[in-house]
DNA sequence: ATATGGTGTATGTTTTGTCCTATATTTGGT
DNA sequence: ACCAAATATAGGACAAAACATACACCATAT
């Protein structure tokens, strides 16, 4: 259903056709928040336009197929409208690496370090690249950014600190295995006990 | 892909049913990391009958429905051990909220701090739950934790790093949104220019 | 001439995950 | 005696997402 949304609130801002969406909204603007197929984004418009969210024109154009450039109805405004102010519970969390790294018992140290560094690397590029995208915000949006520009820092704001997080995270499990390492199995002394008391809030 | 490693995660350590599996593994042990339907699972723990991934017993049981008791084949063994040693690129990140908080431009300052705070109450009460588990853990895992519960306790702790990195963020949101209200809108000072400069690893 | 790459829309198939329902028995509480 | 909850497996329907492929046209470079 998210999708959905997504596609209403980028139509809220301006009318845009398929492509428009798969290449200036999907692709660059919501990429670190929820990104869409070209198929599905082309399929939920048709939904969207059965359901009267959206209405379409088409755009003839001289040589060129024709651009089909959806507009936001009312109907459309107001159920999104509704849906921007209503809570949602959590989704589950789903983490194939930490899946990964569960399951990861019999892989040796060196392995198992291997897997954990190339991991904060992907991470790190993910936070370059999301640094990329705030600077480039910034810079498009000026000295007084208007409340979308200043949302839209919120949300690379937010991926950032995850992101930062889970860097610092991994870096501490290397840690922890390459003294673990060091020392052998099972020396106990390796297992940090619960931070419970020392950082609660 | 990955329910199918989950469960051949789970059954490489001990013999499980479909009904342990569910109960006594992804309810429990992964729900923070993965969750998985009881439909998926019988079906899953089906298709990899198909694929010799694992064996089954059937446990006749006296009255009560038989047991259908899976385990792990040389085969399974050999491609959870495969997956186990591969790194695998990042998915795409999803998330609901972010793209809530990015389409709320014409949401009140009032109901975007209470979707705000009712999001941190929620990611507040996951780390609770964590916490619990992980204290659960630490508890019958003792003084000296064997490599498993190691690992298992890092899939905690990255999950804790997670969600308190996204409540401080979350927190600061609700500031920055607190200063502007009382500023008035595009008073700009608002915007926290970026941060790389200071913040660069 | 031909290939490449961008613009633009659309369908088919498969996988993955959710929800609902059905069946059958035992145990424990009121 | 009766009801709820736990134990145990499984199918149908469907939404969401990924993956592949197709059509049609243009501009530009080789």
């Amino acid at each position: 259903m998210s999708l959905d949304h997504a596609i209403l609130g980028f139509l809220r801002h301006e009318d845009l056709s398929g492509y428009d969406l798969k290449t200036r909204c999907f692709e660059t603007r919501s990429s670190h928040f929820w990104t869409a197929d070209q198929a599905q984004i082309y399929r939920t418009l048709d939904r969207l336009q059965r359901s009267k969210y959206v209405t379409v024109r088409t755009r003839r154009q001289s040589g060129r197929p024709d651009r089909k450039v959806f507009a936001i109805s009312r109907a459309g405004n107001e159920a999104l409208a509704e849906w921007l102010a209503t809570p949602h519970p959590l989704p589950a969390h789903r983490d194939p690496f930490l899946m990964q790294l569960a399951f990861a018992e019999e892989l040796s140290d060196e392995s198992l370090v291997g897997i954990l560094a190339t991991q904060r690397d992907l991470l790190q590029d993910r936070l370059s690249t999301l640094r990329g995208s705030a600077s480039a915000h910034a810079r498009e949006s000026g000295p007084r950014p208007s409340r979308r520009d200043i949302l839209h820092r919120m949300t690379l704001d937010g991926c950032m600190a995850e992101c930062r997080a889970s860097i610092d995270w991994l870096d501490d499990c290397i840690e922890t295995l390459g003294s673990f390492a060091a020392q052998g199995e099972s020396q106990g002394a390796l297992f940090r006990p619960e931070t419970t008391g020392g950082d609660a809030r």
